[in-house]
DNA sequence: TCTTCGCGGTCAAAGGTCGC
DNA sequence: TGCGACCTTTGACCGCGAAG
């Protein structure tokens, strides 16, 4: 809405204004629609529903990347995006986003253009990051965020991000134990890919990579399936895109995992909008967990853990709380984790499911090897994946 | 017409000229415009009348507030507005406004604004900080570190860590299970106390207090107790100073913990020698964490975290990796806590030991409750305390 | 063929910054 | 402290191509 000029002064009548001041060059197809409605509609709710931003309120001039809003927070959001800016709420980003106010916090007016359903993918010519900022912190390890990001690369699988908030995610069906295995199964066997595309693990020795692979698989399967599963709020997509696992509707014990998943995970992360660096860097500092039992240089990973936390400090350009918040998700993903496991191992226990030597070795195997403090590697399928 | 447009592409043809011009011979900016622009434009009435200032006839950059003006009085006119500031003449109210003189009397020069046009309306509030170097030092909600400090302090006990690593704590007594418990009783229901002193905390519902301080006592026992044997690499002190637990010699499930206790916490935080600062922070991050189940306003407690969390990093004074590495001690916290919890319930069924029911409630209950999915508050002893 | 929708872009006039 | 030269962001307005 125009702030400037004469037209503030007739704020209150400036609809008949402005029409007459429109007049000479061009009506917008969304006045003509509002005075052609008005008498046939009742006008205070048809028009409130369709022609009001839903970030700021102001009269809204269309839908703009997925939602109705005015050129104001249209044109705030295209320019956010296109220049990969990052904001930080001087408050307690709960800031009041409406028309007069919505210029005095950036980020909370984009957190809300997110909300309101804003894609980024919406905005065209996004360019791939261009120059990378090499001068930004020297690197203290060998650790590359190149690497960590072609490692990502190479296991991620076509994606459903990518394409708009499509409805025929409601038609996909619920997923029974087995497909939840088979998903399971195939995402270890890419975490194994994955690792392979780091050097640092590389040059581990057998026992410590059998254990890092080992130890947190069950952090990987919930970190991979909250990623998938950020465009959504009421369910959990599996990987490959052909199942889902409804937060209502699924068994009992499934549900209240998927349900944590989308509460401590999906949403934080969702409204931190996560980049792919971000998340490439957090899954390796998850991955490079010094304090697991039976690892032969600890203190190893816990160099290469730290170059990962270095690096992800850097990905969050210097956002301020950002860096933070992202690693307060660990606890969180650490927990969920573990009410999974408990599950699948109640799940076996009771003879409920049949669960693949791979599962029953990288899943339930650390349990048991936990509870029991086993100490032998007892390599068996993994070892053949390595 | 686009004024400005071509204002500005001449001034970058000429630069070097107009900028010598203005140096050597006082002759106005407008003078300069019009000379360099006469061959190649028509020299309208327009770009005359708008070039100026028209409150001190200074060179104009354009219309600003409803009348054409120098950046000067622009500036000048939004502080007058923004701060609501009111002035007086010395004089006649009669002075002179113009390049030289538009400072010597701001009554005037604020009066001749209003008279050339200028709209208090046009004046929009305060904005968002583009930069992000303002936003870093300020305070960004209500916790303050000072508040934490003296919790912290009010709860501590006289230390052993202010005298020298003195050699009796080789001839303290090894905890029996009795000692432990009394020692833990002790520290939880000081950990009331703490939480009593941040205002934050006794403005949340009752319910929501309760359920802080029950879900993550387990933790707070551990980190109390690294901290406390910080000075030391073979036992944990407990709290009261009178008796440890040796790494080696007390019962084996006990001594698993303390092992865990002493490289998984001890160690990292003895590398990194944490101050008293940011161990009060991070016990305030532990204890406000949001994803705990049955927590009536999670978003709430998730704010106060946040804010937590920006004091940590505060309280790490940019050491390169400090906070980060802090951070990543929470996953471990946690997972430690996890094994105490499940060593004293294994404790407590075999009837090794009798539990008081504060511990039980605290630390048990809070386990029993979220296996079998309790929603209701039983609250018990913890509430009396509260 | 014409309208509607939702992308793109532009630039005047708001904003903020920071050395003096 | 306030000033103001200098820079960034905002949003009203416009053009365009695809879909209907």
């Amino acid at each position: 809405m125009k702030l400037t000029g004469t037209i503030l002064n007739l704020e209150l009548t400036h609809r008949s204004a402005d029409a007459a001041h429109l007049n000479n060059t061009m009506v917008t197809p969304m006045q003509t629609v509002t005075t052609v409605s008005a008498p046939t509609l009742s006008p205070s709710q048809s028009e409130r529903g369709t022609s009001q931003c839903s970030i700021c309120s102001d009269r809204a001039t269309g839908k703009h990347y997925g939602a109705s809003s005015c050129d104001g927070c249209k044109g705030f959001f295209r320019r956010s995006v296109r220049n990969n800016h990052t904001y930080n709420c001087r408050f307690n980003r709960q800031c009041t986003v409406d028309k007069d106010k919505r210029n005095q916090c950036r980020y909370c007016r984009l957190q809300k253009c997110i909300q309101a359903g804003m894609r980024k993918e919406a905005v065209q010519n996004e360019r791939d990051c261009i120059s990378v900022h090499r001068a930004k912190g020297q690197t203290v390890g060998s650790l590359c965020i190149t690497v960590l990001l072609r490692a990502e690369a190479s296991v991620q699988q076509p994606s459903v991000l990518l394409s708009p908030q499509s409805h025929d995610i409601y038609t996909k069906k619920t997923a029974c134990i087995a497909d939840v295995f088979h998903s399971m199964k195939q995402q270890l066997l890419l975490l194994v890919e994955w690792a392979k595309h780091i050097p640092e693990f590389c040059s581990l020795p057998l026992d410590d990579r059998v254990t890092l692979l080992r130890t947190h698989s069950a952090e990987h399967l919930i970190l991979g399936a909250a990623r998938r599963s950020l465009p959504y709020n009421n369910l959990i997509l599996l990987a490959g895109n052909d199942f889902v696992i409804p937060l209502r509707g699924a068994q009992v014990e499934v549900s209240r995992v998927a349900f944590r998943i989308q509460e401590e995970l999906v949403k934080p992360l969702r409204e931190l909008d996560v980049t792919d660096k971000e998340f490439a860097v957090l899954k390796t500092i998850v991955f490079f967990n010094p304090d697991c039992s039976g690892l032969g240089s600890p203190q190893l990973i816990r160099n290469i853990r730290f170059q990962a936390q270095l690096l992800l400090e850097e990905a969050t350009c210097e956002q301020r709380g950002r860096f933070g918040e992202l690693l307060l998700i660990l606890p969180a993903l650490q927990s969920v984790a573990w009410q999974m496991v408990e599950t699948l191992h109640l799940a076996q226990l009771l003879g409920e499911a049949r669960m693949d030597s791979l599962l029953l070795e990288m899943l339930l195997g650390e349990e048991a090897k936990h509870a029991q403090h086993e100490t032998s590697t007892g390599c068996g399928t993994l070892c053949s994946h390595c």
